[in-house]
DNA sequence: CAATCATACTAAACCGTCCAGTATTGTCAA
DNA sequence: TTGACAATACTGGACGGTTTAGTATGATTG
């Protein structure tokens, strides 16, 4: 269970040394929420380093005693905002997991999937950022590269290879290996296309890139070619 | 044709001012190479904006005066670095990629082709390097990003798609796409092991990743599946 | 004599702290 | 219900100490 730790209520006490809790989301201040959107924000256009707490002050529209109210320094505020993204993008990914229904045919179910992950990271720009940010600092902060590795992105990755292992049209596939070809090929894509600006460069439908991934996957499993 | 800008000669004249010169990468001097790797290890440690010019100095073993006579500035001289890792990267890429050979089986170019990459990006550090770097400042240098992939991806691209179209096995496949799937299943798994630090949270054998990607991409082209 | 080194310097930015003052809100007595 | 008062949240600005990019100066070396 992720709890947005190194947050610290606003309550400045007799001895001017408010203590921090670990809250879980509900919790949050509303002007919790306000702080960490600016910083979104700006951490986003530069960078955990070059990300100045004034600018993020003036982003969120507070004062900087006000952010330093609520969030002990820099670095904390920077894991809080990550694990609130990550947060928001656990329900996102699990709210669009089309409920793995055996009826429906698989190849529906991928698609569904894939048209989901595309439309949501396209329109949530939120995403894509947490995605960059974490690899960009992964380095400066391993642990948290990791905790997003844990927390996002192997539960999608257990249940794709989940959901290949129930059906028997993928019986002679990996389960593990076909979670990764799918979610490293769209991950890839909308690196490639959004994160790089490769758009122009290396131009692909979104269609015809899910079209094809599909067509690959499923074929690939109803093939009954020997190993 | 890429070449080396924002390169001055060490030449300090009389005004003080030494003009820069585009060279390629040929006429670098061997200095410039020493600033150039000692920049990467400071970049690669601490980031764009931590990296202070101080550090890159030191890690070079080269006095400020002399980065300063190479580099005009520091955003310059970052763009000189990843513009020397990006012909580095072709330069090993372009090494790597076996000859398409209309004759040796499909399956074992593939297989020879993820081999290659996942063993050279295993071992050399500089690539992967490379790419978290890019990701992690595309936002900051969109310009770089873009000459990342257009001299980096594109070719690598390109030549795949160019080779799935040539071989009669995969005419049932989109080649560009076929092209996204294979690159980008690779690269989505080293950004996950090895930049993410994944590798105990989500473990998968790279051969075990190699086999089904291949029979993935084999089995598909060999269907008779209807689209 | 060109290249380099070592060092010192400037001007600016940064983090985190601190404080005087201002809204906002609630409490409670009259 | 009203008015006084207290607690809390916040502002805005200033500050100390540190770090930074980039320049300047003089010594050193081959």
């Amino acid at each position: 269970m992720l709890t947005v730790s190194h947050f610290r209520t606003p309550t400045v006490n007799a001895s001017n040394r408010p203590k921090s809790f670990a809250l879980s989301p509900g919790d949050m201040t509303q002007k919790a929420g306000v702080i960490l959107a600016g910083a979104l924000e700006v951490f986003t256009t530069y960078g955990y380093t070059a990300a100045s707490m004034d600018r993020i002050a003036a982003g969120a529209g507070v004062s900087k005693s006000t952010l330093y109210s609520y969030f002990h320094d820099k670095e904390r505020l920077f894991v809080s905002l990550i694990q609130w993204l990550t947060q928001n993008t656990n329900q996102i990914i699990f709210g669009l997991r089309t409920d793995l229904d055996p009826e429906t045919p698989p190849d529906q179910v991928l698609r569904q999937m894939a048209n989901a992950v595309l439309a949501e990271f396209s329109a949530n720009q939120s995403l894509l950022t947490l995605m960059r940010l974490m690899i960009g600092e992964s380095e400066r902060f391993p642990d948290l590269a990791k905790t997003f590795v844990r927390t996002v992105q192997k539960p999608l990755l257990d249940h794709l290879a989940l959901y290949f292992a129930s059906q028997p049209q993928f019986k002679s596939l990996d389960p593990a290996v076909s979670a990764r070809i799918f979610a490293g090929s769209l991950v890839h894509y909308l690196i490639i296309q959004n994160i790089l600006h490769g758009r122009d460069i290396v131009p692909l439908d979104p269609d015809r890139m899910i079209d094809g991934l599909i067509y690959t996957i499923m074929a690939a499993g109803q093939s009954s070619l020997e190993a």
